[in-house]
DNA sequence: GTTTTTAATGAGAATAATTATCATTACCAA
DNA sequence: TTGGTAATGATAATTATTCTCATTAAAAAC
């Protein structure tokens, strides 16, 4: 694998290798790009930073990889309230990564935030007991979010 | 108010007396068709129920009424990952009714749970203290979904 | 009540994110 | 190599939502 493509050599390739999944260069690139951000890319901001490394990408290409990267439950998909879906990788060290958002319901800027991850945990673990036994529903992760007004919306009121 | 419009009488007429907001019949009759329900209805579906009524009812402005429900804080627009807003009344009794939903990734079923809310409330006004403190950001409501497989879907896995 | 002013509506066109289609290309395994 | 399959990229199609604008309804002024 080329350096430069997401993560230490060879981990995206072990990640996918054995499943029918090809690592191919556009699906590298898409990795790579969501990789090396912290921010929260929509389908054509990654379209854009994938093409001036490989600039034959294709943007419907571009969705159907991220739509893949979800389905492997490597990517998540987020609404932020603006109208186009904004994409996050999972971080392997999940424990170290874990996150929610504040969502600021004007500017629609995004504010990742770690603290009260420890009370969280703990009180999702036993919502999430109560709640799959009760309703029989398997539940492979969740969504917390804020919403309202950042400091500099909050001024302009 | 005529008889059926959407709560005790002269309720939402009181609510937004002195606003400069005109309670109207198409007004009425979108909240009267949310305050009916409790499923979670996109615009066109209200759009339909409100026809039935009101006839003459367009659909833009539904989405313009839902919009401005919207801003004012009566109601809440939620995004379960079909393609379509769905929109939710944002009960009086907030205490009564305050919950949460389980999300199926692949039928779209939406639960609404309000177990665990006791919990939730204590770690949520916790984690919105110390959020709204360190951001200097003004928290106005939170989502949290859980998300996965529901009963049927497990099945067919 | 009638007129004046303003806000809200409904039809339809326009927008824009996402999906579907399909011919071409890259990849893998014999 | 060669055959079979999976992935790609260009493009068209879809579809939820927003915009525009002439018409209508409501409140305010008279
Ligand atoms: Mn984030
Ligand atoms: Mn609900
Ligand atoms: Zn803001
Ligand atoms: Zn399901």
């Amino acid at each position: 694998m080329p350096k430069g493509f997401g993560g230490p050599p060879g981990w995206w390739a072990r990640r996918f290798r054995g499943l029918e999944h090809r690592l191919t260069i556009p699906r590298q690139s898409v990795i790579d790009v969501l990789s090396k951000t912290s921010k929260h890319l929509s389908a054509e901001d990654i379209y854009l930073e994938v093409h001036k490394v490989y600039p034959m990408i294709g943007l419907s290409s571009v969705y159907r990889i991220l739509e893949w990267l979800v389905q492997l439950g490597v990517v998540m998909k987020f609404d932020f309230g603006d109208k186009k879906a904004r994409y996050e990788l999972i971080k392997e060290s999940r424990e170290e990564h874990h996150h929610h958002h504040l969502v600021c319901r004007k500017c629609k800027r995004v504010i990742d935030y770690t603290e009260f991850i420890n009370d969280e945990v703990e009180f999702i673990k036993k919502a999430e007991q109560g709640l799959s036994k009760k309703y029989n529903f398997k539940i492979e992760d969740h969504i917390i979010q804020f919403r309202g007004l950042c400091s500099e919306c909050k001024e302009t009121e």
